[in-house]
DNA sequence: AGACTTAATTTACAATGTGTTGGATAATTA
DNA sequence: TAATTATCCAACACATTGTAAATTAAGTCT
């Protein structure tokens, strides 16, 4: 197997994992799942089956070098820098909308991606990227959190978060998205800060 | 293929699916994830691989009708009736500590079951079922939910409430249960139940 | 442009898993 | 005991996998 670790620039390594990478989505919106299978991708491809060992040892090592790759390019597009964390909540705001419009814009792609039974590892990276984030953000609000007043452990209410923003989303995707991303950015920060909030009302 | 549609009373049936599942949840702890097969479920089982046709099509339809086997237990166990459902906050709490304590009880089965990759099937069933009881329960309160005082649209609410309670649930069994049920439990009531209680706080 | 380097193709092979037979054996039930 | 039914066994054609060697094609460099 080729050496990964590095970006390719040949030309033909690109067209070769682009060839890969689109007849696999293409395969995963039609497939019966689980019928999925080298050959077939490699056909879909029009490459021949050896060179995916070029490049990918099996299915699953493919599932997650693209899994990194979307990892690298959600962190790009959204413009997270884990060094800076967002301190107000306009920021995080405007990340959480950034978010979502980078979802929308390839929304063909991450629906097929999030949507399918087939890689659960996709929402599993994801799933993680949000437990950070969210982690890096209780840590930083102290006593200031919710949770801290509310007497509930950090750790419950990180998983209970990330969990929720992944499923939202990934629901949202499966419906087509019936909100614009503004919107459903905004009920997310209803959703979440309410219990702070709402205390004057 | 056997028929499956009625609960088969001869010991020899009952006997080999159990031997099948307990094989399957056997090798799945174990498994490097994809490398599962009927000849090593059949071997693993000490069964022969024929016999496993003769009760399941292939490896998806085996966990398609498990996940049957435990929605079916997980109501019997939680005691939820569609038609009476939940009025008071009582009863919702104690469904809630029902439904956990039944997992604890069988934490071996749905750590395996939950946590897995290679089937998703799992969570998605019961993400399906937790769907439908929140869909339900916010439904039946009317102008009283809190999403209806917040403007936010009852799907997004479900969506987010449901995804919240499954993950939460797979994180706390993930981490081998570092909390009770019951305490557990009232977290989830803290964080649904605080947006509307810490009012006055 | 020509030489060098690397990617992709082609063909071939052994190994493993799948799904299905027909007939023998063992367990259950009436 | 007799009839029924589940399981086992051996065997089959077929598909997929992973690897190897030699060949062709494309890209890179001077």
């Amino acid at each position: 197997m080729r050496d990964v670790s590095k970006q390719p620039t040949d030309p033909r390594v690109l067209r070769t994992r682009q060839l890969i990478k689109d007849a696999f989505i293409d395969l995963l919106q039609e497939m019966d799942i689980e019928k999925m299978s080298i050959s077939r991708i490699a056909e879909r491809a029009t490459i021949n089956r050896v060179t995916f060992y070029l490049h990918y040892r099996d299915i699953p090592d493919m599932l997650e070098k693209m899994a990194d790759d979307m990892i690298e390019d959600f962190k790009q597009a959204v413009g997270i820098e884990p060094e800076k964390p967002a301190v107000t909540e306009e920021e995080d705001w405007f990340m959480m909308l950034r978010l979502l419009e980078h979802i929308a814009e390839h929304h063909k792609f991450y629906k097929v991606i999030l949507g399918s039974r087939r890689a659960p590892i996709f929402s599993e990276r994801l799933l993680n990227m949000l437990t950070e984030l969210i982690s890096a953000r209780i840590e930083e609000m102290g006593t200031e959190s919710f949770c801290y007043k509310a007497g509930i452990p950090k750790d419950i209410a990180i998983w209970h978060g990330s969990a929720a923003l992944i499923g939202t989303i990934v629901a949202w995707l499966r419906n087509d998205m019936p909100y614009t991303p503004a919107f459903l950015a905004k009920q997310f920060y209803l959703l979440t800060r309410s219990r702070i909030e709402t205390k004057g009302e």
